[in-house]
DNA sequence: TATTGTTATACTCTATAACTATA
DNA sequence: TATAGTTATAGAGTATAACAATA
């Protein structure tokens, strides 16, 4: 590679820039609109996985995350003290705890979700419908590993 | 919305999640990529920034690349003590440093974000040439401001 | 002996405030 | 008084190690 080449690159053709640029971004836009339901993306994630499931344990959700479980701990302490999530020992093994959306928890998700939703569309407005399809499945393309 | 809507969407649904992960992964490579060369990300960034300009003042890089100016004595301390970077008061206001590449740290500089490149190609692979210029180009789109 | 949840600890990254020297 | 660089400090986020209860 030539020397004007390397000198060419400008900030805005690094994709790392684009990307965590990006990423911070539309995660203050988020985090803002999530602040009237009293959760944070990340939390929002935790009740997205649990009101996917039937039933799951703090490490399938942590797993799920890509998060260390020792992460859970904090999460589910403060949504359990707000009777947003159930925690128990699973009966046959009590070792576990099973966790749950409870029907308040429920509500909220589900509320907190269309106003994540609305932050994310708000984010890529100046994109063409054609282009947000593409940036999403592009996207997804390259994340999913293998 | 209906709850069917909301428990529908999957992780691979949500922007935040999938611009988090594609970041958090080419980071990933990106770090290992410029391991040879005693670089990270950010402190390639500020070579980048250096290389481009004749003279710079250390705010003027922070400005540039988003940071807090105190973020950049570190990095310089460091690119300094290695040779890379010079740093010297400016003659008419002496408050000021006047950053340069030295010659071996344009030369450091060059092979690194070649490397750095060759990551991101590779990193891209998957998506056909065209899906990775409107990628590009929809990340500009949104990441500009107004 | 291995696993789940927990706690304590440390490490990275970044931001804030205060200090110095210059203007 | 305002500004550039510096330093010290604190906060958020995350990872590691060790522990108790259970399998």
């Amino acid at each position: 590679m030539s020397s004007e080449e390397a000198l060419s690159r400008d900030v805005t053709d690094v994709l790392g820039y684009l990307l965590k640029r990006a990423h911070l971004q539309l995660s203050a836009a988020t985090t803002l609109a999530l602040e009237p339901f009293g959760l944070d993306p990340r939390t929002l994630g935790v009740l997205r996985v649990l009101a996917s499931r039937k039933s799951t344990s703090q490490q399938e959700v942590a797993q799920l995350l890509g998060v260390d479980r020792t992460s859970m701990v904090a999460f589910l302490d403060a949504l359990e003290g707000r009777g947003i999530v159930s925690r128990r020992p699973l009966a046959h093994d009590r070792r576990r705890n099973v966790l749950e959306l409870t029907e308040s928890g429920r509500q909220v998700f589900e509320q907190a979700s269309a106003a994540e939703r609305e932050a994310e569309k708000a984010y890529i407005a100046r994109l063409s419908v054609d282009d947000q399809r593409h940036l999403r499945q592009a996207l997804r393309t390259i994340v999913t590993k293998s």
